[in-house]
RNA sequence: GCUCUGGUCGUCUAGCGGUUAGGACAUCGCCCUCUCACGGCGAAGAUCGCGGGUUCGAAUCCCGUCCGGAGUACCA
């Protein structure tokens, strides 16, 4: 049986590598009929961030990525938080049983001592990291002396020398090491509480995990982690090292490569299973060419060894092709239900309250309260007429790439009287004609309550006619000045289409403006 | 510095000794057409980081080299 653990330290938001972690996890577990685990790694108190548990589990139930056991769901190896973990005793006695075997010693340096070896080490050119110290290979008497006085001291993992290490990636093949390069790393800390290393190992055994995926980052502390479990004796998971996601600019990911929390990805209008179809893509791929993906395709296909040794970079154009592919493929009611969806998620509204554009050249920079007031307007107005915002929807379905972005484009629909683009006007409504186009436009109301298909029919040959009778050979002339004084903007849904959804009254209130 | 690791179109990738190096996003053009999109078609874009080998034949195997990245904490 597979089971794998996505094990977050709870020190802020969920940003797009972790979900890449636990994306590749749930995938793999899914696939392979195993279990996925969610563990919380709260080793380091003063890291530790009261709210970053409850973000955590909202974010991937948001996303959709979901878990056999967990701190918030219970299971057979609870607890699932360290902290607890460590309150229960489950570490203690097996340092001590380490140190039994001679695999693990305590030490007692200070920090300042510490810091001070690490500064030789550095001006003398030399590997950093503690490979003896004073107290590798102090006798019993030492430890005892140092104890009796009340030192603090930590534990730590006595790395074997001149000896060969080897792991077998997933990723990578065979990475070795020679241990006389590996550092004796702190098993258990001064204040009792075990380090990553010691923890992630014992918990992963304890709770049966056979997969170890993690980032690649990891990779440097890999020997030490296999070493662990030939130390107690345990047989080792398999490593599986994944690349990590980086910036445009080939760097670790950061604000300034735009938004990072994933969550802010719910708030600017993007689905979630376009996230994570974008982020499968990122590091793995099905072998073949398909990209857009189901999640049982997804699921299908996810192998291990579709796994990329390369890390690649967040393609931000990309996730928007996905998701308006994703869009175009909605009905225009399960648009709206996901906009009210997200005009109901409180951290959705504070994004976009809180919004502070970067400042671009030749850019009006985007207000966030703006956008937020154009969401809520399709709410409002589909209250009253739920037709009229349903055929808004779907008109514009085709030139949306998030949901967002509907609240821009259907407003004209929507509004009493359009916001009008004045280099528009001055191009196309100045035009003679347009006085005598619109009059005609407004004289010629199609017949009541016949249906939008028959309407749009109508206002075709409306225009057409006009277009004709005033020597227009293209319909450019009559259908551009039309569509500025409806909409207010030269872009847009089929001139017809949206006269149809209109209908002859909206039509001659804004008309009337310009007769 | 030391240790590990990566390197195919701008980007994500396919490729596993013999391919005109394939696809997708982005870009450009054409078609559709009342605009913008969508869709369709097409173009441009990769001497497979570089240099040596091995081989009849190398993006694919080997060695070297260069350039990135990560780790080098009583953080994860």
């Amino acid at each position: 049986m597979v089971r794998v653990r996505f094990a977050p330290s709870p020190t802020g938001m969920l940003h797009v590598g972790a979900l890449r972690d636990a994306l590749f996890k749930s995938l793999f577990a899914q696939r392979e009929g195993g279990q996925n685990v969610f563990r919380i790694e709260d080793t380091d108190r003063s890291r530790y961030n009261a709210d970053s548990e409850s973000e955590f589990v909202e974010t991937l139930r948001w996303v959709g990525i979901e878990f056999d056991e967990g701190p918030h769901i219970g299971g057979p190896f609870a607890p699932y938080r360290q902290s607890e973990r460590k309150e229960a005793g489950i570490y203690a006695p097996l340092a001590e049983e380490l140190m039994a075997r001679g695999h693990a010693y305590k030490a007692f340096e200070t920090s300042a001592e510490l810091d001070e070896m690490r500064e030789f080490q550095q001006i003398n050119k030399m590997p950093t990291g503690y490979f003896g110290g004073a107290w590798r290979d102090a006798t019993p008497e030492q430890v005892d002396a140092a104890q009796a006085e009340g030192k603090p001291f930590v534990i730590r993992q006595r790395i074997p020398r001149d000896t060969k290490i080897v792991i077998d990636d997933v990723v990578r093949g065979r990475i070795e090491w020679d241990s006389n390069t590996v550092d004796d790393p702190v098993l258990i800390k001064a204040d009792g509480m075990p380090t990553y290393h010691f923890a992630a190992m014992v918990d992963d055994h304890l709770m049966q995990i056979t997969h170890i995926l993690r980032g690649e980052e990891w990779i440097s502390s890999a020997p030490k982690h296999a070493l662990l479990f030939d130390a107690f004796g345990w047989e080792r998971p398999i490593f599986c090292h994944c690349p990590v996601i980086v910036g445009s600019d080939g760097k670790k990911l950061s604000k300034r490569h735009g938004a990072t929390r994933v969550l802010d990805y719910m708030a600017q209008g993007f689905f979630p299973h376009a996230l994570k179809n974008f982020i499968a893509l990122i590091g793995w791929s099905p072998g073949d060419d398909r990209e857009a993906m189901t999640m049982p395709e997804l699921i299908g296909a996810f192998e291990l060894k579709g796994i990329q040794a390369s890390p690649g970079r967040f393609d931000f154009e990309k996730l928007r092709w996905l998701n308006g592919n994703l869009i175009r493929s909605l009905t225009p009611q399960d648009i709206l239900d996901a906009i009210l969806e997200l005009l109901d998620h409180p951290h959705a509204q504070a994004y976009w309250e809180n919004f502070v554009d970067e400042p671009m050249p030749n850019q009006v920079p985007v207000d966030g309260k703006v956008v937020w007031s154009r969401l809520e307007l399709i709410r409002t107005k589909f209250a009253e007429d739920p037709e009229l915002v349903l055929a808004a929807i779907r008109e514009e379905q085709p030139r949306v790439h998030t949901l967002v972005e509907f609240g821009e484009a259907v407003e004209f629909f929507l509004v009493d009287q359009p916001v009008m683009d004045e280099k528009a006007v001055s191009k196309w409504l100045t035009q003679p004609h347009v006085p005598a186009l619109f009059a005609a436009i407004v004289a010629n109301p199609p017949a009541p309550d016949l249906p939008e298909a028959d309407i749009r029919n109508h206002y075709d040959a409306v225009l057409r006619a006009f277009a004709a009778d005033n020597g227009f050979d293209k319909l450019g002339p009559v259908v551009h000045p039309t569509r500025v004084a409806l909409t207010g903007k030269t872009v847009g849904p089929g001139l017809f289409e949206l006269m149809a959804i209109l209908g002859p009254e909206r039509i001659a209130a804004r008309l009337a403006k310009w007769l």
